[in-house]
DNA sequence: TTCTTAATGATAATGATAATCATTATGTTT
DNA sequence: AAACATAATGATTATCATTATCATTAAGAA
C-alpha cells in the first residue's frame, strides 16, 4: 500500500487498496468502483490507483474476458477460471515449471502466465 | 474452413481463412481486416467470421494487449510474448502439464492457457 | 431461373480504458 | 498553524475494440 517516491496517500488510495485486499475474487475496476459508490469515490481514480498499483508491484493483473482484473497475490500464481460461472480462483504452479522453459531460441524467459479452464464445484 | 451445417461457404469466408493461415503471428481481426481492404470487405464481417470459426473449432483465440488474436494452432500449445516487441510465438507445452492439476478440490479441468513472458532474440 | 434465407456491409451502439483539465487536498516548509 | 507547491482527484470527453442493427446481396437448393 505505500506508495513510491513522490507519491502521496490519499484516502482514495486506501479504499481502493483495501477493497482488492478484502475481496478475493480478481475484480475489476468497475466492480471496484461499485464497491465504493458510497465512498463518493470517481471512476477515474478508480483506474489510476489500480493501475500504478501493478506499475508499482503492489498488485498484479490480467486480462479476462474482455477486462482487466486485478490480483494483490503477486507471488508466482497460476489461476483455475470456471467456464460456467466466470470466477477465478488462485491455484499453484506445477513444481518446477520454471525449468521448462520454451523452446525458443536466444530469449530471456522472465515470467509466465498459466490458467486452467473447467467447472468448477458448484457449477457441476 | 468448411463450415458448420446450414451455413455457407462465401468469398469472404475464404478470404478471412486464408489471411490467418498465411500469417503466422496471431493477427488481431483488425489486422486481418487491414489485409483484406483492397478485396472490399468490411470490418464487422472479419469480426463475425473470426468469432464464427473459433465456435466451430477451426481456430483458437486469445486476449493480448486489450484485444483478442486468432491462431489457426488448434492443437494444445503454448505461447511466447516479447514483452518489448509484442510478437508472439507459438511454443510447445512443457512435456506432462496435463499431469500437473491445479489443487482445487472438485473441478473438472478441460483446458489451460500459458504464455510465457520476456524479451526475444531481436529486441536483445 | 426462381426462391429462401444466411451472410454481408455500412453504421450506430456499447463497454472498457485512457486522456484532459480545472479544482482539491496532501505533505512540506516556513 | 498558515502558506505553499504540486500530486491526486472527479467530471467529462475521447479512444479503441467489439457487438448489434438492418436493409441489401448472394449462396445454394428447388
Amino acid at each position: 500500500m505505500s506508495p513510491a517516491r513522490n507519491k502521496r496517500i490519499t484516502r482514495q488510495r486506501q479504499l481502493v487498496y483495501d477493497c482488492v485486499i478484502d475481496r478475493k475474487d480478481h475484480p475489476s475496476a468497475n466492480e471496484v468502483f461499485v464497491d465504493l459508490q458510497s465512498s463518493g469515490i470517481g471512476l477515474a481514480t478508480v483506474y489510476r490507483q489500480l493501475s500504478a498499483m501493478v506499475d508499482e508491484g503492489i498488485l498484479k493483473s490480467f486480462e479476462h474476458s474482455g477486462q482487466i482484473r486485478y490480483d494483490p497475490l503477486v507471488t508466482p500464481h497460476a489461476h483455475f477460471v470456471c467456464t460456467v460461472c466466470d470466477k477465478i480462483w488462485d491455484v499453484d504452479l506445477p513444481e518446477n515449471i520454471f525449468l521448462m522453459t520454451p523452446n525458443v531460441s536466444d530469449v530471456d524467459v522472465d515470467g509466465l502466465e498459466l490458467t486452467w479452464k473447467g467447472i468448477c464445484k458448484a457449477c457441476k
